[in-house]
DNA sequence: GATATTTTTTACCAAATGTTAAGGAAGTTT
DNA sequence: AAACTTCCTTAACATTTGGTAAAAAATATC
């Protein structure tokens, strides 16, 4: 649909102007596509092949550490980036899995596509760095301020944060998020649920 | 001294080349200072004026959490930037401090030989965003890695990913990076160590 | 609508980590 | 050299979190 690229372009033109021409070529270089809850964009193993945005639904990055448990690293929403982007650049295999929560439409630029923008519009390079840096800074700003707490802090500042995505997913993938496991983070919300009755009592 | 500012150079042209005029320039806009163990870099409610270039010793970046207490966020160390990227670029304050840990010695430019820069080196804003880009992409992964394992995995990945700052860095700050308090760390390395005896007898 | 599947909650016990307090080693300053 | 910081370790006890198991609740699938 047109206004899905639209939408994309909207972003895009936040960090610099494209001229008309680029704009046709960086449409024919784009397709929409959707992806069902629980399954995966990018498996670890692999080459990242693409650079989706996400036009709707919530996706996750995880890992798997040794114990073989699922790490995920962060959330990604609409107006954000699928992508592993060390993977998307070195050509060399990734080590994370990208996979969608809940359903999801993405706007994607396959490899070479990329490789032909970068060539072909003047400004693509200068565009994609600085939507990478806006996107790292933001995920790191989140991040480093989770690890030194306590769980029920981790996860009030989590709900600060994040408001949006504790609405929209699943607790477990949220206590994953947070370093927890499901049962703790429940235990949690429960006394989180003590404290507000108590203090809204008259 | 000249090659003070022949190193930091060379960091930078790892990114992009420069012509002699704007070696010439970017030199005339560096100065070198030094810092001595434990003094502040940046403090949080100022604005961050500064980029540092460390030549020498280790630096940590930290924040106070709501109970008083500091939260390494991440050490830096020779060849990497000491500077709140955001409150440079925002010109907003700063919530985060910058401390030197040992003794360091920095290439410094302020902000507006930076701006400067950006104006009259065409390539600057490339090669500045390039560089953080891989000082983010760098710092992400080293964290992402950390939140939800259990405090000994978490210092055993320390060690393997950051083994020089285990070498240099008080452990204090090394239980704040890693979310613990010194006793638990102290505690966890003296069961490392009967493990490594065990390992090791006949 | 009945049946799976996924998600959330509860409970009990074990293990890990925090808290508090204190002492000693190492390095700095006077 | 003495006094003062800073840093590291140890210990006892309290608190938090994990592991395991199971059931209830909510969603998805047929």
């Amino acid at each position: 649909m047109d206004s899905d690229f639209i939408r994309f372009q909207k972003f895009i033109e936040r960090f610099q102007i494209l001229n008309s021409d680029d704009k046709e070529f960086l449409k024919s270089s784009t397709k929409t596509i959707t992806l069902s809850k629980r399954t995966h964009y990018l498996e670890s193993g692999r080459v990242c092949n693409y650079v989706g945005f996400i036009l709707d639904g919530i996706m996750r990055t995880y890992s798997i550490d040794n114990n073989g448990d699922e790490i995920t690293m962060y959330f990604i929403k609409e107006n954000q980036f699928a992508v592993d982007i060390e993977s998307f650049n070195s050509r060399k295999i990734s080590d994370i899995n990208i996979q969608a929560i809940t359903d999801c439409k993405l706007i994607q630029i396959d490899f070479n596509d990329f490789e032909y923008l970068k060539n072909n519009i003047s400004s693509w390079g200068q565009i994609t760095l600085e939507i990478t840096n806006y996107a790292l800074l933001e995920k790191l700003r989140n991040r480093s301020s989770l690890v030194a707490e306590d769980a029920p802090t981790r996860y009030e500042k989590f709900i600060q944060e994040q408001p949006e995505i504790v609405q929209r997913v699943p607790l477990i993938y949220i206590a994953s998020y947070l370093g927890i496991t499901p049962q703790s983070l429940s235990r949690i919300r429960k006394s989180f649920l003590k404290k507000s009755v108590i203090n809204k009592a008259p």
